[in-house]
DNA sequence: CCACCATGTAAGTAATACTTACTGACAAGA
DNA sequence: TCTTGTCAGTAAGTATTACTTACATGGTGG
């Protein structure tokens, strides 16, 4: 096994998380995302209201305003706090590992063990952000963003080295990863379905590795783009 | 080429829709579905109010609930119409293509060129619905079930013909398939771009028909699960 | 002519995201 | 010790908005 620290318990995330410009989030900030975060568990974002954060917080209403932009900018700090927990990790683990695919191999097995783990991190980012623009400006979408070129950086070495084809886009090969990652992840977190990990990452990184190594033989109709 | 008959322009779905018990939907239905189709190009969902939408669409705001459950059934019904035309087209030219790689390649070539003139249908599906439970619920989750069958019948023929590899589970390969195309379309669906369709179509199809294919000599080292 | 039903509407309500104006605690400086 | 300022927290609002209710109208069959 080449990914054995993951048998930590569901983290307990943003209990240690920083305003934007540094200085710690004061308390009544920690106990609003800990109490959406709570009810992110139970029912969707949209059918919470500011009402029940801050009564399940324990605190003022108005305090969502002071320290966030707004109910949704409460929603991003917490994706941007489970997302930096996750690229600690697996930008650590991915880099211990040599060679593209033991690369890609890590970082499937990362991320859809810290899916499994953390379901709201899979349900905030999978289902409850992308459809608001302010995501997109948010500090959230900046570390999703330092995740998709860590994949870069595997994929690009990769094809450096010969191991990965090159004769594909290094975007649609980044595609593929993340879109067979989140699709497979998708499906347990709307239904809150328990799965398999180890043998869904093993399985994905079989099928995606597969489909994106260099050929090591011209027997096969790869290289065409098409016949017919 | 084999598939030439994607050069309609931007279809003009939902002018002919039905009401779920197979009456005729008013022209008031139409309206309304015509308006948030509308405004679906320009703002995401959230911020579109019924006031807005029975505006455009030229009738009394009431009319959206006695058509429809409420605002988002309005969303699933337009869905759903795009979803009914979009697995018309799609069944019959998979059916018409012979073989399982060529039939994938029909698959995914026609559904992403269905997403590039679509952007609307884009949108609803990837960022838009499944956030929300009573999506699971609609007609339109039934056609999307459909559309994965329909992967489903192709792969399973694909492994019984000895095409595709039958180490993988069945889930699995739908995932990276369905994944990728939906990946691949997220993207430009988000900021408005453009993309070719004819390549990204084709890489795709070519990386993910090369993890899926079984292997045809044994030299890889794909059998194994894991080595190290 | 009338009963009926479907299409359509005006006016209202409850809920909710967000705002404003305020209080108390605490620390620094004179 | 008084003043000043800042930071955490709050109570009480307001404007918006999804949704409801009760009503009007027009065509159709008997």
């Amino acid at each position: 096994m080449f990914f054995d620290k993951k048998k930590q318990p569901p983290t307990d995330i943003l209990l240690r998380a920083e305003n934007s410009n540094g200085t710690p989030m004061p308390p009544g900030g920690i106990k609003l995302m800990q109490a959406l975060r709570l009810l992110l568990q139970e029912k969707n974002f949209d059918s919470i209201t500011t009402a029940e954060i801050s009564r399940v917080a324990g605190v003022n209403e108005a305090l969502i305003y002071r320290y966030f932009k707004d109910k949704r900018g409460l929603l991003h700090k917490i994706l941007a706090e489970y997302f930096r927990v996750h690229l600690a990790q697996i930008t650590n683990d991915v880099h211990e590992a040599k060679g593209a695919f033991s690369r890609l191999r890590t970082l499937i097995n990362g991320t859809i063990s810290f899916h499994k783990r953390n379901g709201v991190f899979s349900r905030i980012l999978l289902l409850e952000v992308r459809n608001h623009p302010a995501y997109f400006e948010s500090e959230a979408y900046d570390l999703a963003k330092k995740y998709s070129k860590l994949i870069n950086e595997i994929v690009q070495q990769g094809i450096a080295d010969g191991e990965i084809r090159h004769d594909i886009p290094l975007s649609c090969l980044r595609d593929i990863i993340i879109g067979s990652i989140e699709r497979a992840c998708m499906r347990p977190a709307i239904f809150d379905q328990e799965f398999d990990e180890e043998s869904l990452a093993g399985n994905l990184a079989e099928a995606v590795i597969g489909g994106i190594k260099r050929p090591t033989d011209m027997l096969q109709t790869q290289t065409g783009k098409r016949q017919e």
